[in-house]
DNA sequence: ACCTGAACACCGTTCAAGT
DNA sequence: ACCTGAACACCGTTCAAGT
């Protein structure tokens, strides 16, 4: 009959799926439980920090491959993090309120930062990598996110922008940066 | 006696100057004018249309360089992009959202795709670079404004991290790239 | 051109108490 | 370990009307 701290998040997660963010309110969580709203203050302090935890819970998948070129790898673990924010409606907002907030974890900066220097970057240039590749995927994946949104909702026609092709482009632009450092350094 | 559109812009940054992005409600806007709430709705829609606006307002000042080679040219912009952002507190997190809604101009998106295409870079690449940047930019802002914002209010200590260094080393790869790119059209 | 009065339908969060 | 009752202090927005 009790909820634990996975069911809030799978609810979560459901509002999400069915609705929107804005739908996403700890009032709606609750009548989804079976609960009133007070109730969900057993699991979390506040709203901020169930965020991040289904912030956290959303790139909980998102691991190095094992096979490839450096460049390679820095590549499809950037595909593996827009696949996993694009599964669930806007999550790159949550995400992006999460890593600001201090309160998630960072763990797919911290692949990609692995995956860069096990490819021979430095560790400024792997940094750099990492860092580039997830604001421009938690960024683009909140542009693309909010117009998916606007158009079910029916306030906005279709924008016209591709955004995996403007994702491939500017990871594109990252990757051969990363390559470019790589030549530098076995020079 | 009567608030022009600018008037309640300008009040929109003293809000955030003073107090921070979740001060700034339509009903605090309205009391620092010295007007009643629903008066702001003669000048906007909505909310999210005056914050559109106010994101416009912050951005409109930043203008490509007109000396240098092409990567001092894009480096530039992007720093004076991070600059402007960093000069109205908690203004990249209303940019973002801005972008998100289509209801802003993305105009130093263009200003960078510019920058990049007049360097040389082919049409593709210069979208690219200028998403990345862009991304880049707003995406750690945001962490770094909300960081300065939290300790502002003391519910947390120092962050230990170094922006103005993770926005340089980021800025690095794409740069990097953006060279990269260029040598290999020019070859 | 710009504003008010009055209202609607919501929010997140707290506190003491219950099982 | 998990939930309720009751309340506090807010939100954005609408509509008709006023000057």
């Amino acid at each position: 009959m009790s909820n634990s701290r996975a069911d809030v998040l799978a609810a979560a997660r459901a509002i999400l799926a069915e609705h929107s963010l804005a739908d996403l309110t700890m009032r709606r969580l609750a009548t989804d439980l079976g609960v009133r709203p007070n109730a969900l203050y057993w699991h979390f302090p506040n709203k901020q920090t169930m965020l991040a935890a289904l912030a956290d819970d959303i790139l909980a998948g998102v691991e190095p491959s094992r096979k490839g070129s450096a460049p390679e790898r820095i590549r499809s673990a950037a595909v593996a993090m827009r696949a996993a924010l694009l599964d669930v409606p806007d999550s790159a907002e949550i995400v992006s309120s999460a890593w600001a907030s201090g309160l998630s974890t960072r763990s797919t900066l911290e692949t990609i930062v692995t995956v860069a220097r096990d490819g021979g970057l430095d560790a400024q240039t792997a940094d750099g990598v990492a860092t580039a590749v997830c604001q421009l995927t938690i960024g683009l994946t909140i542009e693309e996110q909010t117009r998916t949104q606007m158009e079910r909702l029916g306030v906005t026609g279709p924008s016209g922008r591709d955004f995996d092709s403007e994702f491939a482009r500017g990871l594109d632009v990252i990757v051969a940066g990363a390559r470019a450092q790589t030549a530098v350094s076995t020079d």
